[in-house]
DNA sequence: ATCAATTAAATTGTGTACAATTCAATTGTA
DNA sequence: TACAATTGAATTGTACACAATTTAATTGAT
């Protein structure tokens, strides 16, 4: 309880913060390519499974807000990848939509998931295993926060 | 191979992306308490071990360069909870030092580590198994990004 | 119908991350 | 011993993250 609870190695949350970094880093050279970088992918996921959606759906999927959307999918605009116009019915709200050439993005995409995890020393079944792990706990943090509990 | 395989759902590093930001946002209120961030949270642990290292040791051990740990380490300078100096063997290296504030902070700190899984739904056995495979990993990833590979 | 709450984005300000470059100190080698 | 190559930090420029605030549109209760 005293000195080797707080040593780095034991850090579960040490261990995410860096091999999230240390993957996101892996995904550079590849989105490259496609000249987005890896939160912009992220966006492109899910429009790519539904597009025409809010700003405020597209944040509640990627767990992110405004302040980090707004100026994102400015650039992404400026790309050319998405459009960004104020709903109809709720002048609120700002859809967002894919252009062809974000439509296009999803073909040179494809081969990305694949390319990644080579040469990573993992098994199938052990990363399966640890998404499972990680989308649960993701949940249950992510209620946690909301209630801020 | 064709749509599923593109689906955020079903992207590990998604999960590891999202669960890594909810984890930094339940330690903020705790270590608002102690007026650090978290990435400076990491620099206090290795310290709390390894008084009086460089900046590249530092570095090495958190997976951070120079870009990110400079203004941090002056930020936290600033707040007191550190000291940078020259090395006098080698005018290059720039020794890092904690301060009496910073060692202080060692005790407030080890509270911590137990507060944060607290009320997240997962077996200890599962966060263990959890933690390996994920340096597994990160030792993995960063070999090959250090290669260029 | 009115106006106080709520909601969706945008904005502001601070703090990472990181590639790429620069600069000064040190090393290795001809 | 010169001096080119290397090394450790710092700097520059771009792109997230996110708390907190602001603004405009919509809802809901009276």
């Amino acid at each position: 309880m005293t000195d080797q609870m707080i040593k780095l190695e034991d850090q579960i949350c040490f261990a995410l913060y860096a091999t999230t970094r240390e993957m996101t880093k892996r995904y550079r050279p590849l989105l490259e390519e496609l000249n987005i970088t890896y939160p912009q992918y992220l966006v492109l996921l899910v429009l790519w499974e539904q597009d025409g959606i809010t700003v405020k759906e597209l944040g509640s999927r990627l767990y992110l807000d405004s302040g980090t959307l707004t100026p994102m999918l400015k650039r992404m605009a400026d790309n050319d990848l998405i459009e960004r116009k104020r709903s109809a019915e709720d002048e609120r709200k700002v859809v967002v939509t894919l252009t062809e050439t974000g439509k296009k993005a999803k073909e040179d995409a494809a081969c990305i998931p694949a390319r990644l995890l080579e040469n990573v020393d993992a098994e199938p079944a052990e990363v399966e295993k640890l998404k499972d792990t990680l989308m649960k706990m993701l949940k249950s943090l992510h209620e946690l926060n909301e209630k801020g509990e």
